[in-house]
DNA sequence: CGCCAGGCAACGG
DNA sequence: CCGTTGCCTGGC
C-alpha cells in the first residue's frame, strides 16, 4: 500500500504539516505520522538532501502509506487535486501575496476529517499550540484506538458516538477545562439533531456556516477553520487574533472602508465586526481566501519567531 | 504568586 | 450593538 509520487512540484509537506492547520502529527526520523480520523497516515521522504529540498523544489520521491488502508490519501489530503497555477495566478493580484507564495512556495492548505477538526479547533479557544496538541492527545488515548505502526503506539480519533456517550468528568480529565462543554454540545448536535457534518460539504459557505454556529461553543472563528480545513469551503478566511493584527498593519485600505467608525475599536473583534472584516477580505481575496490566510499566518506566525 | 494564550457566551447598558 | 467578564490549564 505504499505509493510512490514524483513531484516536481508546489508543495512541501513538512512546512505544510508545520503551519499550524494540524494537531496530530509528529515527526520521527525521516518519517511524519498523523491521525486523520481512525487512520494513521505516513510519509517518507527520502530525499538525502532533505534540507535542502524546500529551496530545490523537487522532491525526489516521497512515499506515502497509510493504515487501514486509505488509497490515494496523499491526493486528497495535502489537496494535490488543487489547481496551483490558477490559485497563485489569482492571489498574485495582490503584491504581498505575490511575495508569500514564492517565499513559502510549497506550502499548502491540508483536509482534515470534519469531526476530528471541528473537536480541535473547539479545543484551540483561549490557548496556545502545545495545549491544543495535549488536549487532543488526552482525548485520543482515552477514547481512541490503539494501533501500532513500525513499532510505535498511536491513538486514532475519537468516534462521534464514543465521546457522546462520555461524560463530562471523563472528558474533563484529558485537560480541555470549560471546553469539554462545548466538545460535549458538538456530539450531542451531531447525533441527536442528525445532520452529517460530512454533508455540510455541499453546502453554500454561508449555510454551512449558519449551521456550525447553532453550536453551543462554536462561533465565527472557530466556524471558519472548520469550513476551510474540513468542508470545502476554500473562499473561508478565518479570523484569530494574529490574523487581525496583520490585517491592521498590510490590509487597513481594504478593511476601513467597509467600516462605519474611524477609529480603532475594530481591532476588538465582535461578532459584528468579525463579520465585516471577514465580508470586506474575503471579497478581496475572493474565492481562493482560504489559501491567503494561509500564507498570512504562516508569515506573521514565522515573522514573531513563535515557537509552534 | 500573577499573567498569558489561535474564543466564546452571558450579561448589563 | 457595544464593552466587560469569567473560563480550565500549563508555562513562564
Amino acid at each position: 500500500m505504499i505509493s510512490h509520487i514524483n513531484l516536481n512540484s508546489k508543495f512541501d509537506p513538512e512546512m505544510t504539516i508545520n503551519s499550524g492547520q494540524v494537531f496530530l502529527w509528529q515527526r520521527s526520523g525521516n518519517s511524519w505520522y498523523g491521525i486523520y480520523g481512525d487512520h494513521i497516515l505516513k510519509i517518507s521522504i527520502y530525499d538525502e538532501k532533505l534540507k535542502n529540498y524546500v529551496k530545490s523544489s523537487t522532491i525526489d520521491m516521497i512515499d506515502f502509506y497509510s493504515f487501514p488502508t486509505f488509497d490515494g490519501w496523499e491526493k486528497f489530503v495535502f489537496r494535490l487535486d488543487d489547481d496551483m497555477d490558477q490559485i497563485f495566478a489569482d492571489l498574485s493580484k495582490d503584491v504581498l501575496m505575490s511575495k508569500l507564495i514564492k517565499k513559502y512556495f510549497g506550502l499548502r492548505v491540508m483536509r482534515q476529517d470534519p469531526f476530528q477538526c471541528m473537536i480541535s479547533f473547539a479545543c484551540s479557544s483561549n490557548t496556545n499550540i502545545p495545549m491544543i496538541r495535549n488536549m487532543l492527545t488526552s482525548l485520543a488515548r482515552k477514547f481512541g484506538n490503539k494501533l501500532i505502526l513500525d513499532g510505535k503506539i498511536f491513538y486514532t480519533f475519537p468516534k462521534v458516538k464514543r465521546l457522546y456517550e462520555a461524560s463530562i468528568n471523563e472528558i474533563c480529565s484529558c485537560h480541555v477545562g470549560y471546553r469539554a462543554k462545548t466538545i460535549k454540545s458538538i456530539t450531542e448536535e451531531i447525533i441527536k439533531e442528525s445532520f452529517d457534518l460530512d454533508d455540510l460539504r455541499f453546502s453554500s459557505y454561508g449555510k454551512a456556516k449558519e449551521q456550525l454556529m447553532k453550536i453551543y461553543g462554536i462561533g465565527n472563528k472557530i466556524a471558519d477553520c472548520v469550513l476551510l480545513f474540513s468542508l470545502e469551503k476554500l473562499d473561508a478566511f478565518p479570523i484569530d487574533v494574529w490574523i487581525l493584527r496583520a490585517l491592521f498593519s498590510h490590509y487597513y485600505n481594504i478593511i476601513e472602508t467597509k467600516l462605519s467608525y474611524v477609529n480603532n475599536t475594530w481591532k476588538k473583534l465582535t461578532t459584528n465586526r468579525y463579520l465585516l472584516i471577514s465580508d470586506a477580505i474575503r471579497n478581496y481575496f475572493g474565492k481562493y481566501s482560504g489559501y491567503a490566510q494561509q500564507y498570512l499566518y504562516y508569515y506573521i506566525r514565522n515573522n514573531e519567531k513563535r515557537k509552534w
